[in-house]
DNA sequence: TTGCTCCTCACGTCACGTGAGGTGGC
DNA sequence: TTGCTCCTCACGTCACGTGAGGTGGC
């Protein structure tokens, strides 16, 4: 039997606020010991103690109070540290992506604007495997990831002649409302499938195009670059970007040698008359 | 004269979502530069580009919109500028507190619980020069380090005696609604003010206390211990938690060595039977 | 009886996202 | 005419915080 204090004392014990205790209580992550009926005054055995600071730590990391009751609920403790594992391995990710966007920054802030440079070009229809689904740009990193080493290891695999460098489709919803359909493609001499890899052929487009150099992360000053410019000549037209990776970081060390190419899509007039 | 795009396009070019850019627009944070009155359609200038992707970045960063809108409306480069840098800093920290979170976490998933040693005693009343301030949780750990640095300066700089360790009072409220009125104070010999530095009475009290060794960031798990022993032993009393600062950041150089001794109010009647 | 702590609504906040229902331009 | 893009509400979401108005225990 351990001793029962109110929602001030227990307050007191784990630094959470009353009224986050209360939520908590409302949303059924940490439930009060007992709740007086007449009175409705929660409360809370000491050994809940641990558990609310747990649950601190958690949301401290913001965790969503969703995971965190997973976390809590988990029968085992090999399914729970798995769970809190996962969400340390997505905080440093972003630490990392917030590092970038800060260098980036800097960069941004700096004195040149770099120029592009951009050429118009018809790119013929081509075969390849390709997955194609719909992703959000929240997940979009890791699924590339996860789709371009399956590529890669697929053709390697069936012994397929690649043909060209690895290419993704990303559809202009994908942008507009956060969420939309991406291929990512790798051209081969022959048909190869399986699972969620299914041979392709990437339809032929007119483009206008630039090369960013370096991380993926500034690529949004590419895009931004490229679409003014296709504005510029009034040629712009609906349908996906394209991007090529000419260099990505399995074959380079350093970030500023990153090259990605982006393929803007505009008139067929526009290409005919450059 | 610059081109104008349609929102979708515009929405391409910086990667910010349609609703987003709606959102913005509604709040006044980045207004189009033409609204055809009988459609409502909006258009974009491609000049706004750079300043659109200024504003997603400094968003991933999580400042607030108000504050994006102060970048933006900064008068010089050099305002602006140190807006930004300031808000780096809180970033580089907020990466610091997170890193340290972690780490914490993992002792605390760790096999071992460590068991306190507690032991209860009458604080006299001390005469010290002292900030009482209301302060927010958020707020804390700044106005901690401004308010220690300036005690000890102003201290040194009247030839006053210290004649105890830096110390604090933390109200309930503070812990309870996230904010409320803290002291921090340093024992003298003789009255010392300036500013917001006045000569306090720090009044005696019962306390029982126990030594909080390491992170100050791990503290909560020795408030609750303390609070889950002083509930036990049923003397817990209303009043404000009194850390004295026994090795500091400024006397040892790694964390695992700071000592950090919590007080929490007891009855008389528990320290005398004691 | 006075304070203090606790309670329950209802609504606000922040930064958008969702979805319904409808309109304009090629 | 058909799609596609755009529009405006109104409401939802997430994790609480704010504030009014009221009750219970020493």
């Amino acid at each position: 039997m351990t001793d029962l204090v109110t929602i001030g004392e227990f307050s007191l014990m784990t630094q959470l606020s009353v009224k986050t205790l209360r939520h908590y209580h409302d949303v059924g992550l940490l439930e009060p010991t007992r709740v007086d009926p007449s009175s409705g005054y929660r409360f809370y055995a000491t050994d809940l103690v641990p558990t609310a600071q747990l649950i601190r730590r958690l949301r401290h990391l913001d965790m969503p109070v969703g995971d965190v009751h997973s976390v809590l609920t988990a029968t085992d403790a090999l399914e729970r540290d798995a769970l809190i594992a996962a969400h340390l391995t997505k905080m440093e990710q972003s630490l990392q992506q917030t590092r970038a966007a800060v260098a980036d920054l800097r960069v941004m802030l700096g004195p040149t604007q770099e120029r592009i440079a951009v050429e118009t070009r018809r790119m013929p229809a081509t075969l390849a495997a390709a997955i194609t689904e719909a992703v959000s740009v929240g997940d979009l990193l890791p699924w590339w990831e996860d789709a371009s080493a399956e590529l890669r290891a697929l053709v390697r695999q069936t012994g397929a002649g690649v043909t060209g460098f690895l290419g993704g489709l990303y559809d202009p919803a994908l942008y507009a409302e956060g969420i939309g359909p991406v291929t990512l493609f790798l051209p081969v001499s022959d048909p190869v499938a399986s699972g969620r890899i299914e041979t392709a052929t990437i339809p032929a487009a007119d483009v206008a195009v630039t090369v960013h150099r370096g991380s993926y992360a500034g690529v949004d000053r590419t895009y931004g670059a490229l679409g003014a410019y296709v504005t510029a000549h009034g040629s712009s037209r609906p349908g996906p970007i394209r991007e090529a990776y000419l260099l990505t970081p399995d074959d380079v060390a350093d970030e500023q040698q990153l090259r990605t190419e982006i393929g803007w899509p505009v008139d067929s007039t526009f290409v005919a008359a450059e």
